[in-house]
RNA sequence: GCCGACGUAGCACAGUGGUAGUGCAAUCGAUUCGUAAUCGAUAGGUCACGAGUUCGAGUCUCGUCGUCGGCUCCA
């Protein structure tokens, strides 16, 4: 543990303590130092709001200033339990009832492990420690909000209080984080996407469905643009598949009913419908039927390897046409729960930079390799450094995982084999595959810290069973391919959110919705002239450009310029005009003077083509 | 989905039971300017939606929808 942990952890016993002073009935279960600073869950009938927190605070002052020292104790089990009895842990003194998460907790420690305890004041709590000295080494601290949160993480456990706060060595410490935290808030998608017209949310479109506006759509395109052509390179080819499939080819696939709760329901004919309802049918049992497949009916796609399964199974396959790689900006959908719908990362239409590449077992690892690759360029190009890499292993206690444990080895080899290339330090998370295969997943986290998933590499041996799936050997026999999923972007919708706060709105001159502004001094006309001329110019190369109308001063063509984040502009006024220039002006960069106009178009033009940073 | 907070003009916000407000944006008019906001005027609202309490509700109560923060989930 560092200092700081040791210093938010202490922080959550302080916060305890002072709970207890005011709601001596308080229950507590964990309290441990997180990212940004501590929390601790406690059960209470009194509901604790931010307005409680003056007073909460205060408690914590008291405690801190008397400067307690924390003192641990090593007990035995038989006493550490006989405590938890008496409600003496997480407790100022014994109490009529139990400390019941406690006791809980203590009865889940294994036997043989030491059981300590920490006190600090009158206060007594179970824990593994470490602390900081003293009380007062707490050098400033603050509770931040409060939350909900299940008992061990498990929803069907009662709903605990969270409490968080932070806590730092000293005053100055806490004020910086508290900056950086406005500071990072200003680069929120969610905020810049409007200040921008980025994408627009509609609450009568539906929840989780991105409208993107026309600005927004420009970055999508282009980012398809460019990963269009790094496929085109290694040899993809581009399919179009519906939005709708059969349900039985979800069934076939293993994503219906499994994963039902969260699909859109689905879609049954107008004619089943009228007969069911005549028969009397309730929905229940419509349902039961949907499910046992006694009616058919239409899934919204929620994913869309099923029909790219069924493009390579449309001909006989011989081993010399693999690997066949299928690539599609596919768009599915998916009902997620209300409460975890966020902005653009997380919706319930999406549309995927998703390929199926299906080949040999030989073949595997070169092209997961290859796939690793493009996701390697594809952050590169952006600038984007800042992420992990997780290697997405099967829950040996689970049995979500479909097929066979031989395969499911060789697929996990695979993966770690090949996330080792990267010069990438990487976690191995079991738990983490998918139903059908272990994955390489690339993480970023969000301005709040939360972590997405974008770029993903998934192996598969189970679903080209499940559909049949053979291609003709160089032996003349029949053979079952290996699957690769894989999405260098995870989703436009995600991606798009995540680089939006990367950038923080201040886009690459390639990705900029308005590339350059053109900005005439006065409206003589022949300003005006030379200027649409300019436009003229860089329009016809492809430069998204556009020239200032309105008849606002200099001054505020520029400030407004400059809040729109436009990234190049033109000052053009006579004397430009006379010099054959005009005056550069790059967003956030300030006025970089007069320059010949042909040579800074050629600049730009060659800087988009080239997608410079 | 669960717990909690929130929902007032395009945006940011004020309005603690008594006539719906401010700034920016918008529109109109004037201004023609050399690197971050020229001046003036006008317009814009079923205070999310629905019910209730009250002589009277943006304000209090309940329900619904949505947003935000967590939790759970994320093929």
């Amino acid at each position: 543990m560092t200092e700081l942990e040791r210093i938010r952890h202490s922080a959550a016993h302080i916060l305890a303590t002072a709970i207890l002073r005011v709601w001596p009935e308080a229950q507590f279960a964990a309290g441990p130092p997180v990212d940004t600073g501590f929390y601790y869950d406690v059960d209470l009938p009194h509901r604790i709001t931010p307005e409680d927190f003056a007073r909460i605070e205060e408690e914590m002052k008291t405690e801190i200033k008397a400067n307690h020292p924390f003192e641990r104790v090593e007990i035995s089990r038989s006493d550490a339990l006989a405590m938890a009895e008496r409600g003496e842990l997480a407790s100022l003194a014994p109490r009529d009832t139990p400390s019941r998460f406690k006791l809980d907790i203590l009865q889940n420690i294994p036997e043989g492990e030491t059981i300590t305890i920490y006190r600090n004041g009158e206060f007594t709590d179970l824990c593994a420690g470490p602390h900081v000295m003293r009380t007062g080494n707490i050098g400033a601290f603050k509770l931040t909000h409060v939350a909900s949160a299940y008992y061990k993480g498990d929803e069907n456990n009662p709903q605990l209080q969270r409490i968080y706060g932070t806590a730092f060595k000293n005053k100055t410490e806490m004020e910086k984080h508290f900056t950086m935290l406005e500071e990072a808030k200003k680069r929120d998608h969610r905020k810049i996407g409007r200040e921008q017209q980025l994408f627009h949310i509609d609450e009568s479109v539906g929840q989780g469905l991105i409208l993107w506006t026309p600005k927004g759509s420009i970055i999508r395109q282009e980012l398809q643009d460019f990963i269009g052509g790094e496929l085109r390179k290694q040899g993809y080819s581009q399919v179009f598949t519906p939005h709708i499939g059969r349900l039985g080819l979800y069934q076939t696939s293993g994503h219906f009913p499994y994963y039902a709760e969260s699909q859109f329901p689905p879609l049954i004919d107008r004619e089943t419908l009228a007969g069911l309802s005549s028969e009397g049918c309730s929905c229940a049992e419509l349902s039961n039927r949907v499910t046992a497949g006694e009616i058919d009916g239409y899934l919204l796609k929620p994913m869309n390897c099923p029909m790219h399964i069924k493009i390579f199974d449309s001909q006989p396959r011989s081993y010399r046409d693999l690997p066949v790689r299928l690539a599609e900006f596919g768009t599915v959908y998916r009902w997620e729960q209300s409460g975890e719908l966020n902005g653009l990362t997380r919706v319930r239409g999406f549309t995927q930079d998703d390929a199926h590449l299906f080949c040999t077992e030989e073949q595997v690892s070169p092209e997961i390799l290859g796939c690793l690759s493009l996701v390697r360029t594809v952050l590169s190009t952006l600038g984007m450094t800042d992420y992990r890499v997780r290697v997405g292993l099967r829950d040996p206690d689970s049995n979500k995982y479909t097929g066979d444990p031989a395969n499911w080895d060789k697929a996990e080899t695979a993966c770690r084999e090949a996330a080792k290339t990267l010069d990438v330090p990487f976690t191995e998370e079991p738990g983490e595959a998918a139903f059908y295969g272990p994955k390489i997943d690339f993480v970023v986290k969000d301005v709040l810290g939360r972590e997405w998933q974008l770029g993903t590499v998934q192996v598969d041996y189970n679903l080209p069973i499940r559909f049949g799936l053979k291609y003709v050997g160089s032996d003349g026999k029949s053979h079952v391919p290996v699957m690769i999923h894989r999405a260098p972007f995870g989703s436009m919708e995600r991606f798009t959110g995540v680089l939006i706060e990367h950038f923080a709105g201040n886009f690459p001159l390639w990705l900029s919705p308005e590339q350059v502004r053109v900005l005439p001094i006065n409206d003589d006309p022949m300003v005006i002239e030379y200027c649409d001329a300019i436009v003229a110019s860089l329009r016809g190369q492809g430069v998204r450009c556009e020239r200032d109308t309105s008849p606002d001063s200099v001054n505020a063509k520029i400030a407004k310029a400059e809040q729109q984040k436009v990234h190049t502009m033109f000052v053009v006024g006579k004397r430009d005009v006379e010099a054959g220039n005009v005056s550069l002006r790059i967003h956030g960069k300030g006025n970089l003077g007069a320059k010949n106009k042909d040579e800074v178009m050629a600049e730009i033009v060659t800087a988009i083509r080239t997608r410079q940073a």
